[in-house]
RNA sequence: GCGGGUGUAGCUCAAUUGGUUAGAGCACUCCCCUGUCACGGGAGAGGCUGCGGGUUCGAGUCCCGUCACUCGCGCCA
């Protein structure tokens, strides 16, 4: 049996007798003689069935999505039939044997590159068939290594990768809605984020990170809001200020873009995507710096406000790269009580905190900031936020010992993605999404619109 | 949770001030085509217009209800 050879590696073999194996993708059939593009993990390559080949009759009956093995030449093309607009291009593969190795339904849409327009409740609907148009394979390779530069990144700065638990023993923090679980006879929750514990394990190796899905039960309804998220958290010990923490999540962002430059040039060129530009020092207001510059520049009085809303986000994120061609902003500063009890006040005017938030293009991508590595201090916060201490537990016993000064920050995987491709919604970034109505399928599926199990 | 928008063929969309048998492109079936590359040409099949009620001689179109989707707000590290 010859080896199989990979589409993107054709060009090499021109001349030479190859065997392909692949789907369908499309179809031309020209009546004597039948054309088709076909695809497998590397890429697409046009194949031609002659009419004295001895696969005429098999590819007469071949549709789209077939699986097929090909026995064929590689042949440069005609001078006239080049294309230089695609892969391959140049050449084409002479089909002199095909063999079905397994057949398809006719197609529930047109999966054609230009073709290819639904509607996102029908894109997800038909995930299992919509992952193999190139367009989401794009996105999602892009997603692949955004996650995987996070990590190298993380690990170039000696931070120790751990893994979260997703069930926890109570609500932690307040703030976010979490999912309750039967456990046992007992009820337990979904975790909605590693925080306490990546803290906890801070205590122990310093620097860690962590990669792992969070819960979150918000009814939001929105662009950018799911209720199973990939977090990209990072926490470090031994910082001298809240500046450490941002830098860090600022060189962050930058290897991963720089990377994504590199290793991902054609996807983001089909996705038509640009990168957001991050400038050499990313320009870094407090709240109320930021609350003054859109009231200055867009005349709406949210000065006081106790945070953002999209709406200020986005103009703050449009008035800064006017001024300085950033597409990214941090944000700093926010009321103490606005954010959660382990978040650091400042010292000069405890009423604010040493939170951050880094926006880009107007949606937030990361918080983070300084944590209180006191023990009293938590103690006090812990009882001014109307937390039960026995709750968290082993998340005080690790800063009853010892815990430097210290920060972290944390990013959603899914909304980076969403942002850096220009996507107008956070599920077109997700391959199975779930949020309020949907888990694969809809959650609803009655005949006439009655609920369902 | 609140507000706006939308539900028509498998998919994406048309359908005039309410008016005859609800159309098109793609996909599907059949026929023609040896250089196509979103191939092209011809024929065919495919619809309880989300669902329920109402107004009217007549409703895809107007009204009420309901369900679903979607966008925005709220909420949200």
């Amino acid at each position: 049996m010859k080896k199989r050879t990979y589409i993107e590696d054709l060009g090499k073999h021109i001349g030479e007798e190859v065997v392909v194996k692949g789907w369908v993708s499309v179809r031309r059939d020209q009546g004597k003689m039948v054309f088709f593009d076909f695809r497998d993990m590397t890429g697409t390559v046009q194949g031609v069935v002659l009419p004295q080949s001895a696969a005429i009759e098999t590819a007469k009956e071949t549709r789209l999505e077939y699986v097929v093995s090909i026995t064929g030449k590689v042949n440069e093309r005609p001078e006239k039939n080049k294309n230089s607009k695609i892969q391959n291009g140049d050449i084409e593969l002479e089909v002199l044997e095909m063999t079905v190795l397994a057949k398809a339904e006719p197609l529930p849409f047109d999966m054609s590159i230009e073709g290819f327009n639904l509607d996102l409740t029908t894109e997800l609907d038909h995930r299992a068939l919509t992952l193999r148009h190139p367009r989401l394979q794009a996105i999602f390779k892009v997603q692949a290594v955004i996650i995987d530069e996070f990590r190298e990144y993380m690990k170039s700065q000696k931070f120790f990768e751990f893994q979260a638990p997703a069930i926890a023993p109570a609500t932690a923090e307040g703030g976010a809605e979490v999912f309750e679980i039967k456990y046992f006879d007992k009820k337990a929750f979904l975790t909605q984020s590693p925080q306490l514990y990546k803290q906890i394990v801070m205590t122990a190796f310093e620097r860690v990170f962590s990669v792992n899905k969070v819960f979150r039960a918000e009814p939001s309804a929105t662009t950018r809001h799911l209720t199973e998220i990939v977090s990209l958290d990072a926490e470090m010990a031994f910082i001298d200020s809240w500046h450490d923490v941002r830098d860090m999540s600022e060189a962050t962002v930058r290897y991963i873009l720089l990377q994504l430059e590199k290793t991902c040039a054609k996807e983001l060129e089909f996705l038509q995507a640009t990168l957001p530009v991050m400038i050499e020092k990313t320009p870094t207001l407090s709240l109320t710096e930021a609350q003054d510059k859109i009231f200055e520049k867009t005349g709406r009085d949210v000065r006081g406000e106790k945070d953002l809303n999209p709406e200020d986000e986005r103009s703050l994120c449009e008035i800064i790269k006017d001024e300085t061609g950033s597409d990214f902003v941090y944000v700093y500063g926010y009321p103490t009580r606005q954010k959660p009890f382990y978040v650091y006040p400042n010292p000069d005017a405890p009423e604010f905190n040493e939170g951050m938030d880094l926006l880009c293009r107007g949606v937030e991508w990361l918080s983070g900031g300084r944590r209180i590595n006191n023990y009293e201090q938590l103690l006090e916060h812990v009882a001014t936020w109307g937390m039960d201490p026995h709750k968290i537990e082993m998340f005080l016993e690790a800063f009853r010992y010892g815990v430097p000064p210290e920060g972290g920050f944390a990013f959603g995987a899914e909304r980076m993605t969403m942002q850096i491709l220009g996507l107008k919604n956070i599920r077109e970034a997700t391959m199975f999404p779930r949020d309020m109505h949907r888990i694969d399928g809809l959650l609803t599926h009655g005949e006439d619109g009655t609920p369902s199990a």
